[in-house]
Parts: structure tokens; sequence; C-alpha cells
DNA sequence: GCATTTTTGGAAATTTTATTCCAATTCCGT
DNA sequence: ACGGAATTGGAATAAAATTTCCAAAAATGC
């Protein structure tokens, strides 16, 4: 047997590579274990037990698995990582630009936090910027069509298969127009008059994407628009329109402010359909 | 009387207003109190006491003298602080809800403040727990790679969209393992040794994902995962490992860290490809 | 300086917590 | 389906911790 773990990040690994053979209750411990540390290094075995649906003695048979004399042993690694205060990620940031010199101020590191912090700016701006009105009407829509096709190529179509994948997972109707085999005209044909389009479509806004929506919108097909600008070419036939400014870093466009509203607008329709059932 | 403080600050103001009202020996108490909150978060009566040098039913009169029951209900104090200070992800949103009120969340207005609010918290984290040595290793490795390929279904399909998107974007050969016509194994057998792929694969894991992958690596090919647990089948095979806990509400898991991940490595390796030819 | 009150430290008691043991159950291979 | 091995959950046990009590010591007021 291996020497016993003596540090959380050790015993990190030799959880995940004894995982597999582990029991079924012990799989399920350290399943909670990686989970929840900081619940590990406060709380008692019987609560930490009831919280993680186990026997108590399960989690000191768990300790000993890896060598331990008992539960309170391993407990006392989760408690030294809380206790040894961490540098905060600004000050591991710090390390690592003076590591490398001022010059170079871009380790991946940095970039890293560069881009969730703009995320993170983005996302808080995104609530003031949708109206509550456009988003209610876009339920609307969502939850009267038939089905819902969904439009966007290069960056966009990240957000396009997010709808498909979302729509389709709260058992909506949802066809994904990602032009394979050079279709887009075939499928734009396949969208019915009771269906919807969603659209997502940044500059340089691509001549496919216009081209299926327009050709849905000329068939009476309501159209939400997520974009990037007011004057984008399909604001003006768009029956919604959502204006994002997502974050940008070095002349790269995140998505996580797209994504973000296309994922509440997927829970809403969630919960609008499942109101309905209910209502009617 | 005040009433019993309730928070670690209140406390300390408490301790710092009493002070000089004390005795000796709780005066002794609060000078370690302030000093050293860490062992009192964690310790028990005895150790602590010896630490300052103070008679263990000294603590319990130091709690008592604050109004509290007995020490351990003071001691709670202290460990919410270090919990705070270092909350898991789960824990911070739980905290963040209840803030906001639990009966509210069902307009999409709410549904949307609700889920930025809870992504732009996983983007912090983010960068406390992703290392600085597994993104140089995953740059290094995706810079030595002629061409990369990508995969996943379902959520983390738009993942490997995002990333074979930005890989083209800086002229870096990029495949997409998408499964056109069930071809994923003819896909999979496409990949040449000097090649990398990378993998998003969140729970349940699915085969094709990890076949993908497991055949790759048996080719010697490396691996970059992106996956939501230590735990994840095929983190045992991987070059690299990064766990990203995207941000999860109503059920639904965001995608805004996992993203903002792929695209920090994305211009990390433009930068990384960059600097090569022009040191070259 | 003495008497009284407050404070302190030791020891016992109580409560809480962790661990061990054993029977019941589940799982697995035949 | 059956028998044996492994696993699990419950109860008992042991350990540890917190709290309380009390007497000794110190401090305070007269």
């Amino acid at each position: 047997m291996n020497a016993v773990p003596q540090t959380l990040a050790d015993l990190k690994s030799a959880i995940a590579e004894q995982h597999s053979t582990l029991s079924k209750r012990l799989r399920q411990v350290a399943q909670y274990v990686m989970d929840n540390p900081n619940a590990i290094a406060f709380g008692t075995v019987a609560v930490i037990a009831k919280d993680a649906s186990v026997h108590p003695s399960t989690l000191v048979r768990f300790a000993n698995a890896f060598g331990y004399s008992g539960f309170s042993e391993m407990q006392r690694l989760f408690q030294q990582k809380l206790i040894q205060e961490s540098p905060s990620y600004t000050e591991r940031i710090r390390i690592a630009r003076e590591e490398l010199g001022d010059d170079s101020g871009d380790t991946p590191l940095q970039l890293l936090s560069q881009f969730a912090g703009a995320s993170s700016v983005a996302l808080e701006e995104l609530c003031e910027s949708i109206s509550e009105r456009d988003l209610e009407r876009a339920v609307d829509i969502l939850a009267a069509a038939e089905s819902t096709h969904v439009v966007g190529v290069r960056r966009a179509f990240v957000v396009a298969t997010y709808f498909a994948y979302a729509l389709r997972h709260i058992d909506r109707r949802a066809y994904l127009i990602d032009g394979v085999g050079g279709m887009y005209n075939e499928q734009a044909g396949a969208i019915g008059d009771k269906d919807a389009i969603i659209a997502t479509s940044f500059h340089p806004y691509a001549p496919e994407t216009q081209n299926v929506a327009k050709a849905a919108v000329e068939r009476g097909v309501p159209l939400i628009l997520i974009t990037d600008s007011q004057l984008s070419p399909l604001a003006a036939c768009a029956s919604v329109c959502f204006v994002v400014r997502d974050a940008e870093v070095h002349g790269f466009r995140a998505l996580g402010s797209t994504l973000c509203l296309a994922q509440a607008l997927s829970i809403s329709l969630a919960y609008r359909v499942d109101k309905q059932r209910v209502s009617v």
C-alpha cells in the first residue's frame, strides 16, 4: 500500500485513483468529499454522514480505506487546507507576473483572470440592459411555437447549439440549422408557420444567418434575435431583439452573457410550459 | 446587557468595547482570540487553553461573559467566518439566493439575474481553482500539436464547437468530432500521433466522448480534459485535467466558466504561437 | 490588616463525538 | 437459485470534549 496522503491534494488524487475500486457507499462518500471539502473540515461525523446520506461508520471506514487511523485524522487535512491562507487569486496573478517579468504581462492565468473579470462585469450589465418585457414576449413566442428552429454561424453557432441542447432538454422540439451538406435553404424551408426561430448574429452578420432568418420572417414566423447592436441588419424584422454586449479581451469576444441569456430564456420557458400544463 | 453578538465582526467590537472591564485572565483570552481567530475555529478548548496559557474553564467563562451558552456556541462564529472567506461556490450561491429571497425567482428577469449572479460567482471561483501549471502544460501541448481534435456531446458539445471555432480563428488546424453520420469511430481514427485532443465531459460522462478520448490516448495522443469532477472517468488518462465547477440554477448547469477557460486557453495559445513565430 | 467579593484553577460530571463490533443484507460467482 | 464473501447499518463502547462545581487564591473595600 502507498503511504498515507499527508496533504489534501494528495488525498484527492488518491481518491480519484482508487475511486473505481471502492464499494458503492465508499464511492458515495468519495463524491461527497470531493464536492464538499468545507463541510468535512467543520462537521462532525454525525452531521456529515447525514448530509452525505451514509452511515457514520462508513465515514470512518472511508478514512481507514486511505490509511488513516480514523475519520478525525483525515479531517485534519481538510482543516489545514482551510487555515493555510491560500493566497487569493489576485495574489497569484501578481506572483505570476513578477515571476515572468512585467513585460510579458500575459501568462495563461492572467488571461484567464482577465476573461473571468470581464465576463463577470458583462454579466452584471446584462441584467440592466435586458428588459423584462422583451423576455416575456420571447417566452410567449417560444411557448406558443410548435417547433423552434435555431440558427447561427461561427461564434454564434456555439449559442445555437446551446439553444438546441437546452430546448430539447426541456422537451421542446428544437431544430438546429447547421448547414450540414450546404443545405441552409433546405433546412430553412422546413420551418412551419406555427414555429418560431431564434437567430444569433454578431458582427459582421453572416449572410447565411440573415437569409435563413429572413426566409422565416417572410413566412410569418416570429423571429427572436440575439445580436450585438441595435443596428444589426436583422433587428428590423425581429419580433423580439436582445442586444447583448459581451465581454471582449484582446480582440476575443466572450460568450458568457449571451449564453446566460439563452439559459434564462430556456428555463423561463420551461417554467411557463410547466405552468400551462398544470393550469390547464 | 446588549444582545449576543451574532457575527465575528460584532463579537470583535464587543470584545474591544468591554476589554477594559474584563479580569486579567479574560483579557488574556481576549488578546489571544483577537490574534488567533483560526486557532479558535478548529481547536478544542483543551489545546486552545494550553496555547493561550489559560485554564480551559476560563475559555468557557469568556464565552459566557459575552452572552453565549458556552464556548462551542461562540466558536461557531469563527467557523462561519472561515467558511465565508473560502466558500465553495454552491455555498455562496445558496447565500446569495437567500439574500434575494427564495420565494421569488419566477419571472424571466429574476431568473436572468439569478443566472448572471451565479455565473459571476462561478467565474471568480474559476481563477482560484485552475492552476497555472495546468494551463501552461495545456498550452504547451496545444502549441506542439499539428492538429487539434475536439470532442464533446450534449452540453459539452457547445464547448467543443467553441474550441473548434476559436482554434480555427487563430489559425490552428482544428477538427470537431461531431459524430455526424454516426462516425465517431471513423473521426477518432483520423487523429494522428502528432495531434492533440481536447475532450469536454460532464456528468453522466457520455460513452461516445470516452471512447473517442480513450482511442486517442491509446495511440499516445495527449488528452486535455475539461470536466466537472476529479472522479470523471477520463481523468485518469488525461495529460492535463481541468475541473470546472460551473454555476447551476434550478437544475440547469451554466457554461460560462467552462467557456471562459476555453477562451483563455485559446488566446494563451495564440500568444504562444505568435511568440514562437517571432522568436524563430 | 481583616473580611468580603471576585477571580482562578483543579477535578468531576455530563454531554457529545468517534470508533468498534456484530448481525443483517447485498453482491457476486458458481 | 444457492452459498460464500464483502459490504452495510445499528447498537454498544470507548474516547474526548465541554461544562459545571467547588475550593483555593487574589483582589478590593473598609
